[in-house]
DNA sequence: GGCACAATGCTCAGTTTGAGCATAAGTGAG
DNA sequence: CTCACTTATGCTCAAACTGAGCATTGTGCC
């Protein structure tokens, strides 16, 4: 190491203070066209325990932070991660649970795709539909009923204010984010619109009653998770639903072969929306995003499907294989 | 806080080990159709000074991480700091210098977006074109010569390799990052260019000699830079060329009002390729993005340009305002 | 065989793109 | 004052892409 480097890095040091830095992960599968998420049961025994996400420390050993997160979790779920990628740095006072220490306290959250759904590892681990945390963000049958509650009060919120610039500028996000105020709803704004809740104190956490919550939000506002874990997750989702467009990393959740429609319902299910499938199928087909075998299923109702593999080369050919989602008005 | 919270939060910090972590910045600005990064001089006396990014230390301070950049930067810089974004946060072993302590290191970094195109408050502190360190990603005057020379290396490289495997995937890489053997050039990959360059020798830094470099190299693989500040850059560049395809980020840069053609080649400048400017114009204007002001430029040589200005409504209006970028043939 | 059901094939009008030609409105030289 | 030159702006046109829906093909079941 040149003497540069020594005083750069000496300086570097100097100016950070130490900061308590942990993992989370948000691993994904899709398994019978629902969109899973990896959870576990976290807190103590008081007030109850609530679902959250696989965190843990920074293991030091590993040469990067993502090599760090494979071994950590493969260790501790037995998954083996397909696709993983870094999300988002969470800082302690984004997060709840202020203590007003001076120690910094960071989450490094990242993304990973399992394509097979075991068990789950872990004892107190569980594969839970991502809908239960974010019902608002399943539009597959439609626009779910639960909005118009949380629109409402959505709305008394914005309303809420005395100052009437600040009014328009709620109203205006609420158009954005949630479609409100002849605004059209975009799936990939997923974290704004958890963000936008948590502000109108919608969400549970935000009280730091995490463990809490009446049985009518359930269906409204979504199962609660510790800490700011819905955040991550949120965050997780609104990056799929954004990378499926132009990277094929759905792949990375399906088997070896599978018939173009359980494809189609899973990008479906990760996107929350409903696709026309003959364009579907045809925008697959011209993208070259996969190959035949010869393998057709069978037993079910209907004619059999043709049974299909990724197209790994397309990885070299297209500049962004992926699908572009356009909604189907129709349910099919 | 409730009791779970609590309990949570205790055996979260005790998983955690602390770790020094530090703020790093990509300030962007463009000016005069290029874009440039602020840059300050880092390292000692000897063996000369390198260029870097501004780093510090994380502020605890502040509430969020965001604003603790915010405030630093602009008080560093005497920048206003316009859009900011989190770019990614970079831990220690994947940066050089791994010095082998039990301490982790981490990195996270932001891009952010300036207007104005200040003196550079620090005394240290410099404007550069970004093209300086990463020369290879500006086409604006057609291929890059110096890509000519890197190839050859590349190629080298790759052959070097005695199994034939290993050979094979290291050209499909090369393929698909550079666009040889038949693949083609993606203005985004920025970052798995630089990393392709890294792992293949070609980048001075990655030997830990960031202030050495023969003049020869600077306009092949251009000016290092401190520690893996050029991976961080490459970083920014790449996801800001992504993001002005579908977000209309690019008005960050650009002055109150300007000419439709001042912002092409701001979004050329970042994209690194010319665009075919009618076809730029007639986007702009079906996007909504701009609206017309009565004034118009003069003094410059040819037909004098009306002037126009940011629509800030199109944020409510499109699903995803944004230039997508097809590059022109001919240079006009 | 006939029916229900899902898979697959195909059409068609309306847009969006890529490329280029044509015209307008200034400046500076002669 | 006019011409040459330069940049801005308007407009066209074929090719490709989209959104939507109709039609046909295989299977299991009665």
């Amino acid at each position: 190491m040149t003497t540069a480097q020594e005083t750069e890095r000496a300086a570097d040091s100097a100016l950070s203070n130490p900061s308590a830095v942990g993992l989370v992960a948000v691993i994904v599968a899709a398994t019978d066209g629902e969109p899973r998420a990896l959870t576990v049961q976290v807190g103590g025994q008081a007030r109850g325990r609530s679902d959250g996400l696989p965190a843990g420390p920074l293991v030091p050993e590993h040469p990067t932070l993502e090599r760090g997160l494979r071994a950590w979790v493969e260790r501790q779920t037995h998954q083996r991660l397909g696709y993983v990628e870094q999300l988002y740095t969470f800082g302690d006072r984004d997060r709840q649970g202020d203590d007003g220490g001076g120690l910094h306290s960071l989450s490094v959250a990242y993304l990973a795709l399992v394509r097979e759904l075991r068990p789950a590892g872990l004892a107190e681990a569980a594969w839970r539909n991502w809908y239960h945390y974010l019902p608002w963000e399943d539009w597959r049958a439609g626009r779910p009923d639960s909005l118009g509650e949380i629109e409402a009060k959505l709305l008394a919120w914005a309303e809420g204010t005395g100052d009437p610039k600040q009014r328009r500028r709620r109203e205006d996000r609420l158009g954005l984010t949630f479609g409100l105020c002849g605004g059209a709803w975009n799936e990939e704004r997923v974290l704004e619109r958890y963000e936008l809740l948590f502000e109108a104190g919608l969400i549970p956490e935000a009280q730091g009653q995490s463990g809490e919550a009446r049985d009518a939000d359930l269906t409204v506002t979504g199962q609660p998770m510790a800490l700011d874990h819905r955040r991550v997750l949120a965050t997780a989702i609104g990056r799929l639903r954004g990378k499926i467009k132009y990277r094929p990393v759905v792949f990375e959740l399906m088997p070896p072969t599978f018939t173009l429609f359980q494809l189609q319902r899973t990008v479906e299910a990760l996107s929350g929306t409903n696709l026309h499938k003959q364009n579907f199928r045809r925008l697959v087909a011209q993208q070259g995003l996969v190959e035949e075998t010869d393998g057709v299923t069978s037993g079910a109702t209907g004619r059999p499907a043709r049974l299909v593999r990724f197209r790994r080369e397309v990885l070299l050919e297209r500049p962004a294989p992926g699908f572009r989602l356009r909604p189907a008005r129709r349910p099919t």
